[in-house]
DNA sequence: CGTCTTAGC
DNA sequence: GACG
DNA sequence: GCTA
């Protein structure tokens, strides 16, 4: 249940004032007060010439130069997404390739059709910078289309960053994203993390395409998919099966990092030193248990629970005991179930909470006390709990470290839960106690299983960011934080987004306001299974 | 050729 | 591995 | 190096 006002599916959370951000106390504030050195254009000359200048092939210093350039002879030039262009410029591009770059800036729906934007080559530019004004389009300034803008070809149109398309949950290519992921998770443990990403960013493409996949012609248009992949597709699609991702899963190696990698505690590195010694088996492992740290341990001992899908309804389940937890600590705090549920998922590996309060600064030391309260009542087998260096809107901003680090503001809480199962009044999770959940481990009826649970507290004002940073997938946070960076010059987190030429963080009372700022269509969390 | 998300134990 |  |  949330307060009325909550900002979950872009309500308005209430006004937030801008002037007192969030930062890591860690490091330096950068300065809010001046604003950019704006140097002086000359009044806009021509109001019916909007230009673009294609970065492609172009490169971003001379499309900064010539787009100075352009302003100080009083042209107007905004970004690709603008929808008042009338000019697109481009340098060494061909007319196909402007409009699919352009498709792609403006989120795959453009009418590059017979519209009345002008798609020139660089040489009008100069001709007109030369005279001082726009001069006449003659045939030699255009690019021509060689592809009918009027019939889509039999292909699809897919943008560049996960964030800026819709990938639902029924996945019409599971058989290809799946050889893929194998592709992917291989490369991971091979420590090749960037063939690792390649190959997940082109499962990820083929997880948004609106039907599935008969042809490799289709693929043509796509991003993320190079010889690679498209080899592997093509392998797939014809013998229902890849060699390369066969012999992969029959290897020794790969199904050994598999079994370890799947233990809570254990990575790449890990799994791989422990193949080299030479082992093979879990029980290899739990032979020398004085080798493995505590999470390890815990990892090991709940091993078959936590490889076991956890359903919606024990999520949900989770999602109650917990709420009252916090209430009790809390009254009026809300908890928000986000992670894959949010997605619309059906199971999961773990359950993902998100705890925040409507008063700023009454969830500070909330984390600490919902987890003694839970750990009371035996609900937590191991817990690790993590401090944030983030202030909330009520901390001041002068020393940033006098008490925002005496003070108990914990954030996160990685844990096991021991979800009763018990029948009768049991369920409601409050009656039965620590001892006689655990004790019942022997025999044909067991009435707990072990859980992965991830706690997270927010400050109100960092509700969205939160929210939109705890509900994945990890495809989709890393390309919102990539498309921040490299297409808005702005750094994201769970916590804040910040303008990094404006010098300003720019706060928001709902994820649809996030997606604003970024300039991005808002996805709704069904939409981000990337 | 460099980049590939970001943050806390 | 794919992209800019 | 591990977790999300
Ligand atoms: N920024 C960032 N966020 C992440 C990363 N990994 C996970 N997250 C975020 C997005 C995820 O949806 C959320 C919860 O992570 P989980 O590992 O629980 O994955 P998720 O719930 O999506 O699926 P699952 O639990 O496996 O069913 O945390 C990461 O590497 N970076
Ligand atoms: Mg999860
Ligand atoms: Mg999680």
């Amino acid at each position: 249940m949330f307060f009325p006002g909550i900002a979950v599916e872009g309500k308005r959370l209430g006004s937030i004032n801008p002037t007192m951000s969030q930062l890591p106390v860690k490091k330096r504030r950068p300065r809010k007060a001046a604003p950019p050195a704006m140097r002086e254009d000359p009044p806009v000359r021509f109001p019916g010439v909007v230009l673009c200048l294609v970065e492609k092939r172009m490169g971003a210093s001379r499309k900064a130069f010539l787009t100075n350039l352009a302003r100080s002879k009083g042209f107007l030039v905004e970004e690709p997404s603008s929808e008042r262009l009338t000019h697109v410029v481009s340098e060494g591009n061909s007319g196909d390739e402007v409009i699919e770059w352009l498709k792609r800036k403006q989120n795959g729906c453009v009418d590059a059709g017979g519209s009345n934007l002008a798609l020139l080559d660089v040489s009008w530019f100069s001709e007109s910078m030369q005279a001082g004004r726009p001069v006449e389009i003659k045939p030699r300034h255009c690019l021509t289309v060689t592809v009918s803008a009027e019939k889509p070809q039999d292909t699809w149109l897919v943008a560049a960053y996960a964030c800026q398309r819709r990938s639902p949950l029924p996945n019409n290519n599971q058989l290809l994203t799946d050889a893929l992921e194998t592709l992917a998770e291989e490369a991971h443990f091979c420590g090749h993390e960037g063939r690792s990403l390649a190959f997940s960013r082109a499962a990820s493409v083929l997880k948004a395409l609106p039907r599935t996949v008969r042809r490799v012609q289709e693929l043509d248009c796509l991003p993320c998919l190079g010889e690679h992949s498209k080899r592997v597709i093509q392998e797939v699609l014809e013998d229902g099966t890849s060699a390369e991702v066969e012999t992969i899963q029959q290897s020794e190696k790969f199904q050994t990092m598999k079994l370890f990698t799947k233990i809570f505690g254990v990575g790449v590195k890990t799994a791989h030193q422990w193949y080299q010694e030479g082992r093979r088996t879990l029980d290899d492992l739990r032979g020398h248990p004085a080798q493995l740290s505590k999470e390890q341990q815990a990892g090991l001992i709940h091993y078959e629970d936590l490889n076991t899908p956890v359903k919606r309804a024990d999520a949900e389940a989770i999602g109650q005991v917990v709420r009252e937890a916090v209430n009790k600590c809390l009254p009026s705090a809300s908890v928000t179930l986000t992670g894959g549920f949010r997605r619309g998922k059906p199971s999961g590996h773990d359950v993902d909470l998100l705890i925040t309060h409507p008063t700023e600064g009454q969830e500070a030391g909330l984390l600490k006390k919902v987890i003694a309260c839970l750990d009371q009542q035996g609900f937590l087998l191991y817990h690790s709990i993590h401090r944030n260096t983030f202030e909330s809107l009520e901390d001041s901003d002068q020393e940033p470290s006098s008490h925002a680090s005496s003070m108990d503001q914990y954030e996160r809480c990685f844990s096991i839960f021991c979800l009763g199962d018990l029948p009768g009044d049991a369920q409601e999770g409050a009656g039965a106690e620590k001892p006689s959940r655990v004790r019942r481990t022997s025999g044909a009826s067991r009435f707990w299983k072990a859980v992965r649970v991830d706690l997270v507290v927010t400050p109100y004002s960092q509700f969205p960011f939160a929210l939109l940073g705890w509900t994945g997938s990890r495809i989709f946070e890393r390309d919102l934080r990539r498309f921040a960076k490299r297409e808005k010059k702005m750094l994201l987190n769970s916590h804040t987004l910040y303008h990094l030429e404006q010098k300003t963080w720019m706060s928001a009372a709902s994820e649809k306001e996030i997606f604003q700022h970024l300039g991005l269509e808002y996805i709704p969390p069904e939409e981000r299974n990337a």
